[in-house]
RNA sequence: GAGCCCGUAGCUCAGCUGGAUAGAGCAACAGAUUUCUAAUCUGUAGGUCGGAGGUUCAAAUCCUCUCGGGCUCGCCA
């Protein structure tokens, strides 16, 4: 909607502005306040300088050939100058009720729209090592990047999601030995792994351990605990990408001498060495150890360059804040590789702290005194989890509380949306009236009658949707449709108190719309839609 | 010491590419149901947007400095 009306806008400027003038990017907003309109634009204030008047002077020359804009008559009751300058757009009733069939028609498509234009986009997200359970962290960025990827789904972009396995490595070979020593009741060597759940793996796998694929038995196993742990949480994955690939197929060699053929490296104290810091890192950075083996950092260049080659148009990573450092020097390395460094971008989110109540959740892998989020999913559930890690903006660290993602109260944000939907279904339900499905003919829905005040607001907020996903898509951001999902339970709740439904057929179908963009939208974050509650 | 993130109501957080009078939930207080789910709604109270400068028509938002908190700084992954 917001493009839509910054079309009209540009039209009237192209066609007004003197040839040389610059035209300014249109942006659309929706003012705070309600009587300023339904959307407005700030077009006047960029122009003062460039005409020399003042921002009402130019708002006022430019709303009569607003208002003859074809589409104009189709959208907007009344286009105004405010006195400041300010443009202020009104949306007729009669869109507004138009829109109402739009969704009713729409169905499970209301909400999409073609940005993508079908432009494929990697997203790589949890890569957990394979040495032991999830965490609540780890959830984190599941549901975020799960998040994102229906987001761009939505918004029309074809969307790969992807989980790196580290299956080499000095952690793998712990892992391994800690294992085999739990099983034959030996010590665990120094730094190997001793928490609780490598007792159970020992447990399970004990008969296996002298078989010569036993390693790959035991990553196997580690995998299809975490899987199903993402499962709970409804995340599932186009390709697991596993790093021995890389080490098989002798593809990081060939990137290191790639590297090398461009002089991007040194030799230094028997290691082979990067030059990031000439490209914005902090240090150079190894890629061959003294000892002959190659880094993780080696690897994953290796693996970037792979997904480059795949095509995509755009590569998503979703990190943990503890990997933030690790940013620039994989960015210097796309950028010695001279793939194009635009198209990759990380994402980098805070971390959780659990909490019970006021009570700090400890965790440490290492010790085993941890929460899994295996424990976390089945103790509140997979819509609380989700709907937790979802509704807060990625940059926050954040503090999940346990005990409050688990009361069935008002305390807690998920039932408040949820009930929204859940009474809804109960009106359509009990209602005599048999509401038409998309298939009848729209021109004999008369809507006219849905002129209240609550009505109006309601309506309004359900056109907001696409602009909604095409925001939070933008800006990788899902916190924004829950955000969305709780103004809108508000404000539909907030209805259903002024107006009464039942009996009312054209209620009906504004109910009904209502229901749509809740279960798309509880849909697109993959929480349920509960009929009853 | 350097880098990244955060600091907004008592608590948890929103605040879109700078925009009009600073927003919600919870907690507190006062109300609402003979009618569609009270897991709901309405109202009241609560703020020097950590602090100080700067940029401009306009700053919670951008820049500099500063204070406080989290994370990171390996020939680990």
């Amino acid at each position: 909607m917001k493009t839509r009306i910054a079309e009209i806008v540009r039209d009237v400027l192209l066609e007004k502005l003197p040839k040389d003038a610059f035209c300014p990017e249109i942006s659309i907003e929706i003012p705070k306040i309600i009587d300023h309109g339904d959307f407005s634009s700030n077009v006047a204030f960029q122009l003062t300088k460039s005409l020399k008047k003042s921002p009402f002077q130019i708002a006022e020359s430019l709303i009569d050939d607003l208002k003859k804009h074809k589409q104009s008559k189709a959208l907007f009751s009344t286009i105004s100058a405010a006195r400041n300058g300010f443009i202020n757009f009104t949306l007729s009733l009669d869109f507004l009720q138009k829109n109402i069939k739009t969704i009713r028609k729409q169905d499970k498509k209301y909400g999409m729209s073609n940005l993508g234009m079908g432009k494929k986009v990697l997203i790589e997200f949890v890569s957990a090592n394979p040495t032991g359970p999830l965490h609540i962290g780890h959830g984190r960025w599941a549901v975020i990047g799960d998040d994102i990827a229906s987001l761009f789904e939505y918004c029309g972009f074809k969307v790969q999601r992807e989980f790196y396995v580290n299956d080499v490595g000095n952690q793998i070979n712990k892992l391994e030995e800690s294992v085999k020593a739990v099983a034959q009741n030996k010590a665990i060597p120094n730094d190997g792994y001793g928490g609780a759940y490598i007792k159970d793996i020992a447990k399970e796998l004990k008969n296996k351990i002298s078989e010569t694929d036993f390693r790959n038995i035991l990553l196997n196993d580690i995998l299809a605990h975490q899987k199903e742990t993402m499962q709970k949480l409804g995340v599932s994955f186009d390709n697991y990408f596993s790093e021995k690939k890389l080490h098989d197929e002798e593809v990081i060699e060939q990137v290191i001498s790639k590297l090398t053929a461009e002089g991007h490296t040194f030799r230094e104290g028997g290691a082979l060495w990067f030059k990031s810091e000439a490209l914005g890192d902090d240090k150079n950075r190894v890629l061959v150890r003294a000892n002959g083996e190659t880094t993780y950092f080696a690897a994953d260049i290796a693996y970037h360059l792979n997904k480059y080659e795949r095509g995509f148009d755009v590569l998503i990573n979703v990190w943990g804040a503890d990997h933030h450092g690790y940013v620039p020097r994989l960015k210097a390395a796309i950028e010695a590789l001279e793939l194009p460094a635009g198209r990759f971008e990380v994402i980098i989110g805070q971390l959780v702290s659990l909490y019970r109540g006021s009570e700090p959740v400890k965790m440490s892998k290492r010790t085993g005194d941890m929460v899994t989020l295996e424990e976390v999913v089945s103790e509140i559930g997979s819509d609380a989890t989700r709907f937790f890690l979802t509704m807060n903006s990625a940059n926050n660290h954040v503090n999940f509380d346990l005990e409050l993602a688990k009361q069935k109260s008002q305390d807690n944000p998920v039932y408040y949306v949820q009930y929204a939907h859940a009474r809804i279904c109960s009106i359509l339900r009990k209602s005599k009236i048999q509401i038409s499905k998309s298939k009848e003919n729209p021109k004999s829905q008369n809507l006219t009658s849905l002129n209240h005040e609550a009505e109006r607001i309601l309506m309004r907020k359900l056109l907001d949707v696409e602009d909604e996903v095409i925001a939070a898509c933008r800006k990788r951001e899902p916190h924004q449709i829950v955000n969305y999902m709780r103004d809108l339970a508000q404000i539909f709740h907030n209805f259903y108190h002024k107006c009464r439904v039942l009996e009312n057929p054209s209620r009906l179908m504004l109910v009904d719309a209502t229901r749509i963009v809740f279960r798309n939208m509880l849909e697109l974050l993959k929480i349920t839609a509960p009929e009853k509650m």
